[in-house]
RNA sequence: GGCGAGGUAGCUCAACGGUAGAGCAGUGGACUCAUAAGCCAUUGGUUGUGGGUUCGAUUCCCGCCCUCGCCA
């Protein structure tokens, strides 16, 4: 095996104010999840972070709602997607949080390393302010007549009527949304990234990717920046909640949660390194150039990662270090790639949380098998375009792909070995043709689906495995082995034996999508260390209060992107099916729940 | 409005200049180890739409329609 790679597996942060469905899992965090469970077993270092945006403003919206603390609506969610991600089994080395002394540290610091560097300026504009609140109010908290299409209550920052955004402060008879007051304009300074300045730097990193980054990537933004060029965005507000802004007299302002979510992938690595004992250990993921860092996202974030966090990592050079250790010439990584994936529909239709039209990953959960889920959504993962969960096709893909062509696979092998060869692997004679050429194709998959893997395309990785896995189907009924043991037991050992191991390899090459029932079948066959870590939690105090985090240790694990080196005559468990067959009346009964 | 992505068999997707492929569903057949699963064979498409370039277009160019995202 060659050297070991530095992988930095970046997952989208959950607005820790919505519940999350199955499509943000399939947009993003499940992607992930098999991308790092795969370059773990070809025996890389991997690091997958995450965790919960906290300082949205949904979140400030939905506390002043339910009059309680943005905290307290924090927690309550991040608590949440910590039972999600045991239960799915999305291996976080870290799931953290932005509401951490350590983020708002790190995001300071990058804030004050684009100051020294030059990449910030200051700009003064007007913003709507409430007399009455005695504050400014973010866009969405105004309501006003649109200017477009004289809708009356049309939000500052878009018009539900005519969809069109808005420019806020040009509102007509603008309302506060909190007690109906009537807003003034009022002058406020913020400081902005000169995305400008930065452009040329952005083009380089987007260009020098062209080869591999997908196209809604790659077009989007650079087809962008062709067009109209790169303007100033800011990145402070006036707000409460969030993180300080590092700057004397500038309490009583936020940085803007667009600039410092992004940063949540520096700040939950070097909070990894910390718990982990090893505190430098992050610079391997973001000092050094050949590192590869793979932001898992959907379509909806492209900008912020394949421009603005870009722009912010290379506009802060070599200041990170020295604000933030003390350290001499240092550079922050810049992303790798950034697999982006598009959206999934419910049914045919968009699915929205507001509408309560979609699938909870929970409920989900509650009534199905993690892996059942897992494999639904990666083979119709909306990797080139926008796809559709469709309940139909999730009973007939469950019943006629998962289990009939790979589950009853296992289990029809497992099952005739234990029954005749008193469960044990039969002692195979020498090996024929046709099962060194099964084996052959067997073990062929290990560079096409990993092949498919590394690049990054889920989805026809999983098919190539499911392919390989019927292959072996064709050769247990071209040797037939339930005739060949009449009257000549030897050759349906030989038989059997070869199916086991192509069984232990399909195990592998399905492992990063199906970790749960890959790892049942594992023990099934025999094996007694697991293929893959485990999850866990752990509360961390710092001076912000407490938060729980996920955390991911696989020193236990066997699991290898390699062929199998199973032999004759070890002890096999007897088996028991994998997955379970759904009726296909499910479909109408989610279907209605759906519409419930 | 600007920048993009996408519109291919009933469903989910592949091909991206040379007679349109796969899986599933449908239909027929032989088998029985297995969650009546698996295997073999087979039906099915004027590739969103209207033009153009070409000996030849799903594939290149232009207009239009539809879906989705970002930005104004």
């Amino acid at each position: 095996m060659s050297k070991p790679e530095n992988i930095l597996v970046a997952v989208a942060w959950p607005y820790a104010s919505a519940d999350i469905h199955v499509g943000n899992i399939t947009g993003s965090y499940l992607p992930a999840d098999i991308f790092a469970r795969y370059q773990r077993l070809k025996g890389n270092r991997v690091l997958m972070v995450s965790g919960s945006d906290s300082h949205g403003t949904p979140i400030t919206v939905k506390s002043d709602a339910e009059g309680v603390e943005p905290e307290v609506i924090y927690q309550r969610y991040h608590a949440e997607f910590l039972t999600l991600f045991q239960k799915l089994g999305l291996t976080y080395d870290l799931f953290t949080s932005t509401h951490t002394e350590n983020h708002f540290k790190v995001s300071q610091a990058l804030f004050l390393a684009l100051k020294e560097n030059g990449n910030l300026y200051e700009e003064t504009q007007e913003q709507w302010f409430s007399e009455s609140l005695g504050r400014f109010l973010p866009d969405r908290y105004v309501e006003g007549t649109c200017y477009i299409c004289d809708y009356e209550h049309a939000r500052g920052d878009q018009c539900d009527n005519c969809g069109n955004l808005l420019e806020a402060n040009q509102l007509i008879n603008p309302r506060a949304k909190m007690d109906g007051s009537t807003p003034v304009l009022r002058e406020t300074t913020h400081f902005f990234l000169d995305l400008a300045k930065l452009q040329p730097a952005i083009e380089e990193f987007l260009e020098s990717r062209e080869e591999y980054l997908r196209p809604n990537v790659l077009r989007q933004t650079l087809g962008q920046i062709k067009a109209k060029g790169l303007h100033g965005r800011p990145i402070t507000r006036d707000l409460d909640w969030g993180i300080p802004v590092p700057v004397e007299g500038w309490e009583d302002k936020r940085i803007y949660v667009w600039f410092e979510a992004v940063i949540g992938y520096l700040s939950a690595t070097i909070e990894c390194a910390a718990i982990s004992g090893n505190k430098n250990a992050w610079h391997d993921y973001w000092y050094k150039p050949e590192a590869k860092a793979y932001y898992f996202i959907g379509k909806d974030n492209i900008p912020f990662h394949a421009m603005m966090w870009p722009a912010q990592l290379h506009g802060a050079g070599e200041w990170f270090g020295k604000i933030f250790e003390e350290r001499e010439n240092t550079k922050l990584t810049l992303p790798f790639d950034v697999p982006a994936n598009e959206f999934m529909n419910m049914e045919d239709r968009k699915i929205s949380g507001s509408a309560g039209w979609g699938v909870l990953g929970l409920d989900f959960l509650s009534r199905y098998d993690p892996d059942s889920l897992r494999y639904y959504l990666t083979i119709n993962m909306p990797e080139t375009r926008d796809s559709n969960w469709d309940w139909d096709d999730f009973v007939s893909r469950n019943n006629n792909e998962l289990v009939a062509t790979w589950g009853n696979l296992a289990n029809r092998v497992l099952a005739f070995a234990h029954k005749q060869w008193e469960g044990k692997i039969p002692q195979p004679g020498k090996l024929r043709a046709k099962d060194k050429a099964i084996l052959e194709k067997v073990a062929a998959g290990f560079s096409s689906v990993g092949d498919l893997l590394d690049a990054v395309k889920l989805r026809a990785a999983l098919l190539e495995a499911i392919r390989i896995a019927s292959e072996v189907n064709k050769y247990l009924d071209d040797s037939a082995p339930w005739s060949e043991i009449k009257n000549d037991k030897a050759a349906a050992g030989t038989t059997i034996f070869t199916a086991i191991k192509a069984i232990d390899n399909l195990k592998v090459l399905l492992a990063p999508f199906l970790p749960h029932t890959c790892e049942r079948l594992h023990a099934f066959l025999g094996y007694t260390e697991p293929l893959f870590g485990e999850q866990f939690t752990e509360t961390q105090k710092d001076e912000l209060g407490e938060h729980t985090v996920l955390l991911y240790r696989d020193d236990q694990a066997s699991g290898k992107w390699q062929t199998s080196q199973i032999i004759g005559g070890e002890a096999i468990q007897k088996p028991e099916p994998l997955y379970t067959k759904l009726e296909p009346s499910v479909a109408e009964e989610e279907r209605a729940r759906l519409r419930s």
